[in-house]
DNA sequence: ACGTCAATTGAAACCGCTTTCAATTTTCCG
DNA sequence: CGGAAAATTGAAAGCGGTTTCAATTGACGT
C-alpha cells in the first residue's frame, strides 16, 4: 500500500549524479551546468520527487513554519475574526512557502505551548492575537528568543518602540473619529458598546469614544459603556437593555458589525428606525461572512480588513526572519470612516 | 541571541548515559530500570530538553501532523462554520501531540497542495470540507494512499461503504424533518433558500425539503428555491424580494442562521412579525459566533454542532492513521429539531 | 566459586537532506 | 602543447533523533 517515495539518492541514483549535485541543482545553485540542472529537474519531475520537509528541516535548521497558538476557553477568540485573519496570514505564508501551524489550546496550556513548539523547533516564528495589557506571551517569547509579531499591541508604556514587533490599528483614533461623527451630527446621548475591556484594542476604543466626549464637554451617562461578549445576542440584550431607559441614547456605537446587528434586532423589536430614530456606528473587519460593502452601506463603520492585517502582520514577521538583522515592526493602521444608513442628524 | 538548544547528545553526555538510553528513558521503555528514568526525566527538565521535531519524524518516518487545505477563491470556504469546525478538530489534535497544519490557497492550487504536502510528508492525512458531488481531491487521495477523512460525502453512489472515510449530518432527514415540521403546522407555501448547489450538503438539503412536501402532496412554487452564498446580505435581499411578490411564502427554511438573521432583518423592515405573520427555521451549527442558546431559542432550527462534528472528524481520522488496519469510518450525525420563537401556525 | 539467564546499557547504522572541502574536468592562453 | 584558472561534480560529515543488535552487569541456583 504505502509506496515509497523517491528520496534524494533514489533520484541520484537514476541519475547517475551525487547526492550533492542533485541537491545543489534542485536549489538552483549556479555552479551547476544548465543542462545537468535540466536533466535534473526533468528526472525528478518523471519520479514526482518531493524533498523530506523533515529532512530538509533537519538539515537547515529551519522549520518553514509559523504558529499560531489559538485559546479556546473563553468563546471570544474562537470568532469570526480569527477566520478571517487567519486566512489573510495564511495567504501570505503559502505564498512563501512557509506552513501555517495552529495550536488550539485552553488557556492554562498556552505558555506552556508556545515553550513546546519553540523548543521542539517546530516553527520559526509565532502571531499573537489579541494582546492583553501585559502579556505574559511577549515576555516569554523574548526569553526563547524565538521572532514573533503581536496583531495589537500591550499597553503603550510597555510598547516602546523596538521593545517587540507589532501591527495594530489605531483602535482609538478610529473610535475618536466616529464618536465625533456622532457628535457632530447633534447626537449628545451616545452609548457604547465594546469588547471585553482585558483586551487592549477595547481599552483603547473605549479611551477614543472619551476623548472624542471630552472635547465636546459631553459626558457619557452612567452605565452606559458596555463591555462584552462580541456577539449578536449580547448586541440585541445589551440595546434592548437600553431602551427601556426612561432616557434614551439618540447613538449607539458598537465594537463589531456583529453587535450592531443584535442592535439592529432590538431596534425593530421595538419599532425604533435606524438612522432616524437612533444613529448606529460599528467597527467593521470587513468580514467575508458580513459584508457591508454595498454603496452606500447597511452601517456606517469605521472600516478596516482584518483580513488585510493578517497578510501584513505575515508579512512583517517573515521579513523579520528571514533577516534577523531587520529592525522590528511597528505599524500603525487607520481605519476608514464610511458613512452608510444607519445614522443620521439627531432628531430634536 | 539564538540559544543552542539542548540536543540529545547533550542530555547524554551530561547524564553520563548513552543517547541509546536516554532516548529510550524519555520514551518510558519497560527495559530501562526505574531510577535512571528518574535521573533522566529530572535533568530533560532541568536542560529544558525537547526532542527537535524533525529529527523525530525523520527517524520515525512519523509527521504527528494532520493537513486541512482551505481554498480562498471564493467566500463561502473561509466562513465562520470553518472556524468553529477547525477549533473541535483543533482540541482534538492537541490532546493527541498532533499537529494541525493549515494550507490557505486557491482553488487552482489545491491539488497540487495536497500533492505536495503528502509528497514532502509534511503531515500524516487530511481532514477534506465541503465536498462536492464527485470529488477530485478524493480519487487524488486514493491515489497517493494517505489516510484521509471527508466531512460530508460525495454523491450518495459514490459513496459505497468502504471507498473512503467520512462523517456527515444527516442533512437531508434534518431539512426533511425540519419542513415536516411546517407542514404540520399548517405551511403550505414554503420558501427555501439553501446554500451553493454544486456542494453536496445543499443537494441534499433541498432533497430533503423536497422530499417532505412531497409526503404532503405540496409543491414549491416556481423560484422559491435559492442557492447562495450564506451570508447575512443575501438572506435580507432574497426574503425582501419574496416579500414583494403578491403571493408572499407563510414560510421561509434556511440553511443557516446567517441567512435567516438577513430574513429577519427583511422581516422587520416590512413590519412582518416573525414567528407570526411568517414562520422560519434555519439550520444552526452551533456556531460559537452566532449562539441560538436561549431557552427557547430565538430561531426554531436543525441543530447540529460543527463544532463537535470537527472533533469527531478528527478522531476518526487519527483512529485511523494509529492503526492502518482500522475499517474506514462512515458516520451519519442527526441533527435536532429545536423549537424556537420563530415560528408557529400559519395564519388564515 | 561458577555458569546461566534476566536486566540494563551502549555502539553504530539509518532516516533524507545540506554543505564544506576536495577532486576532477574544461576552458583558455601564452 | 603545458599549465593555471574556471567550471563542475563528489565524498563525507553533520543535523538530532530511533532502533537493531551486541555487550555488560547483576542475580541466582548449586
Amino acid at each position: 500500500m504505502t509506496v515509497k517515495k523517491t528520496s534524494l539518492k533514489d533520484l541520484s541514483d537514476y541519475l547517475g549524479l551525487s547526492q550533492t549535485t542533485v541537491s545543489r541543482g534542485l536549489a538552483d545553485y549556479p555552479e551547476v551546468a544548465i543542462r545537468t540542472k535540466t536533466r535534473i529537474r526533468q528526472a525528478a519531475a518523471e519520479l514526482n520527487y518531493a524533498p523530506s520537509s523533515s529532512a530538509q528541516k533537519l538539515a537547515t535548521g529551519r522549520a518553514l513554519a509559523i504558529g499560531h497558538v489559538i485559546t479556546l476557553s473563553d468563546h471570544m477568540t474562537l470568532n469570526p475574526f480569527y477566520a478571517d485573519f487567519i486566512a489573510g496570514a495564511g495567504e501570505t505564508y503559502a505564498a512563501s512557502e512557509y506552513d501555517m501551524l495552529i495550536s488550539m489550546v485552553s488557556r492554562d496550556k498556552e505558555l506552556e505551548t508556545y515553550r513546546a513548539l519553540t523548543n521542539s523547533q517546530k516553527v520559526d516564528g509565532f502571531v499573537l492575537s489579541e494582546p492583553v495589557p501585559d502579556d505574559p506571551r511577549i515576555a516569554l517569547l523574548q526569553e526563547l528568543a524565538i521572532p514573533f509579531i503581536v496583531h495589537g499591541r500591550t499597553s503603550a508604556s510597555i510598547s516602546k518602540p523596538g521593545d517587540y514587533s507589532w501591527l495594530d490599528v489605531n483602535n482609538k483614533r478610529g473610535f475618536e473619529t466616529a464618536t465625533r461623527h456622532l457628535l457632530e451630527l447633534g447626537h449628545r446621548q451616545i452609548a457604547l458598546i465594546n469588547g471585553p475591556e482585558w483586551l487592549s484594542f477595547a481599552q483603547r476604543r473605549k479611551a477614543g469614544f472619551e476623548a472624542a466626549l471630552f472635547d465636546f464637554g459631553v459626558t457619557c451617562p452612567e452605565g452606559w459603556m458596555f463591555a462584552t461578549d462580541m456577539s449578536e445576542r449580547k448586541g440585541f440584550e445589551i440595546a434592548s437593555q437600553l431602551f427601556q431607559q426612561r432616557q434614551r441614547p439618540t447613538a449607539i456605537l458598537c465594537s463589531s458589525m456583529l453587535l450592531a446587528l443584535g442592535v439592529q434586532r432590538a431596534m425593530h423589536s421595538q419599532g425604533l428606525q435606524i438612522g432616524e430614530d437612533i444613529s448606529l456606528i460599528c467597527w467593521d473587519d470587513c468580514l467575508s461572512a458580513f459584508d457591508n460593502q454595498t454603496t452606500p452601506p447597511q452601517f456606517t463603520s469605521m472600516r478596516s480588513s482584518i483580513f488585510d492585517a493578517g497578510a501584513m502582520v505575515a508579512e512583517c514577521l517573515l521579513a523579520q526572519i528571514e533577516s534577523p538583522t531587520a529592525l522590528l515592526h511597528a505599524h500603525i493602521l487607520e481605519a476608514e470612516l464610511v458613512i452608510g444608513h444607519s445614522t443620521g442628524p439627531v432628531k430634536i
